[in-house]
RNA sequence: GGAGAAGUGGGAGAGCUGGUUUAAUCCGCGCCCCUGCUAAGGGCGAGUGGGCUUUAUAAGCUCACCGAGGGUUCGAAUCCCUUCUUCUCCUCCA
């Protein structure tokens, strides 16, 4: 959530910063109302409420003193009928406002591109050359055919569209390539986790996804509880409500969960392939940081996964995105785009995200600066997504014949 | 899934026949004092979130928080309802 009090002693500023990210003008200028209201109306009724308290602790004193209370208790009847429009206006007053605070985007940082949408995103570098084939490199789905490593067919069968198998070869490089992540991550200083994949709604609004995105998520009937759409959620969440001692920071954490998205293939893009899944495997890292240090973070997680690429030779280039391209959350990504012969093309691989205190206010992480309390930085990035790895490996390995060699690094693995 | 019990401040643990409890006490913690020395003793302090005021690198006042959410009452840690969690015993199971 944004800091609303920013948002009141800066306006100009903060609302300059959202309408970039497609926030109107009016819907500010009325969040900024509903805060003054709220204030006014708890200050109304706290004062009523102080008197009431001060009132009850006489009632005490009189019955042990013997005294009569019949005035006493007019004054306090009277006084309790008159809190309760107070209270009713206090609980609209803080509804309305969490309605519309907790849909607010993130600030985006003063670095980020202007820009309208993906077109706009500026390329950092380019990290390794595209192979020259001697032939048309094939798609995925097209050398999936050939090897048998996916069966679309089946998947739908068992779920719905957008869901297949991995057979052979293909399920054992996934297995490898998870291994290989997570060992990587390891070497870096993060934590190993192994995590619910099914989290509460509590932790989704902590993280960003709730309430705004519920339609992009799957629920399970009848709970407060939802498939996670990456492991951001349960990660970050582990420290949800918490306050955690500076000598603690930064929390460096990794995990593999499958991922599960709802509104994927919505846009009708990616039809063909595993691009584009309602399940989807991967491996993130999270970070919770010092706020002074979590720029530094983020470079070292950039850094991280675009090495991860280069092990397994896999050509890639560094693109920081825009504002119209940046998620609700983040205040500055960075995504990591592998090269595909097969579609000629550049795709998102990983992106990576500082999201500064935006989440932390959601999820209550703070940590101890001396005497105050603090609202620490997460940060989030993919390390990488599996299943578009091995679209990767499958498109830039591929011989002639269709068939695919495996990266050298990966073989002790398999 | 069924039956019973319990959830209190960093930890332990009273209070739970509703009103000096603004949550006792112990341990642990921080600072200080005393003491010629890794011991002992003494004093002070300390939770979280929000609001207001001012002589504003801080202080004062105030509201809320005894798992969570409702309710009864002038007044709730204490009574009622819902819910979550933990423990014990069954049941089930990888």
């Amino acid at each position: 959530m944004i800091d609303l009090k920013y948002l009141q002693n800066n306006f100009e500023e903060a609302s300059a910063k959202l309408q970039k990210k497609g926030v109107d003008a009016a819907t500010l200028e009325n969040l900024q109302k509903l805060f003054t209201s709220l204030k006014e109306a708890n200050a109304t009724l706290e004062a009523s409420k102080a008197e009431q308290n001060s009132m009850s602790k006489l009632f005490g004193q009189y019955m042990r003193e013997g005294k009569d209370i019949t005035e006493l208790k007019a004054k306090v009847d009277a006084n309790k009928e008159a809190m309760v429009p107070m209270q009713e206006k206090a609980r609209e007053a803080e509804e309305a406002l969490y309605h519309v605070a907790l849909a607010m985007p993130n600030f985006p940082d003063e670095s980020v591109p202007e820009g309208e949408d993906e077109e706009d995103n500026v390329e950092l570098r380019k990290v390794l050359e595209p192979k020259e084939f001697s032939f048309k490199p094939k798609e995925h789905w097209e050398l999936s055919e050939i090897n048998g490593w996916i069966d679309f067919e089946r998947g739908v069968k068992l779920a719905k569209s957008r869901f297949s198998v991995l057979r052979g070869e293909a399920s054992r490089l996934e297995r490898a390539l998870i291994n290989f992540f997570l060992d990587t991550n390891a070497q870096k200083g993060f934590i190993e986790h192994s995590v619910p994949f099914i989290n509460n709604s509590a932790m989704l609004q902590g993280t960003g996804q709730l309430p705004k995105f519920e339609d992009d998520l799957f629920k399970i009937d009848d709970e407060d509880l939802y498939l996670i759409p990456t492991a951001e959620v349960p990660l970050t969440n582990l420290y949800n409500d918490e306050i955690l001692t500076e000598k603690e920071l930064p929390l460096l954490m990794t995990g593999y969960t499958p991922c599960f998205r709802k509104e994927a293939g919505s846009a009708g893009r990616d039809t063909r392939g595993i691009i584009r899944q309602h399940q989807f495997n991967k491996v993130e890292m999270v970070a919770i940081a010092h706020p002074a240090k979590s720029q530094e973070v983020f470079e070292m997680m950039v850094e991280n996964a675009s090495d991860i690429l280069t092990a397994l030779g896999l050509p890639h280039r560094v693109v920081e995105l825009c504002y119209g391209d940046l998620g609700f959350s983040a205040a500055t990504t960075i995504d990591l785009e592998v090269w595909l012969p097969g579609q000629n093309q550049y795709r998102e691989i990983s992106s990576i995200s500082n999201t500064r205190d935006f989440q932390a206010r959601r999820a209550k992480i703070r940590f101890k600066d001396g005497k105050k309390n603090r609202f620490v930085h997460t940060l989030n990035g993919s390390s990488l997504a599996v299943g578009r790895t091995i679209v990767a490996i499958m498109e830039n390995y591929q011989n002639e014949d269709g068939s695919i060699e495996i990266p050298e690094v990966l073989k002790k693995y398999m």
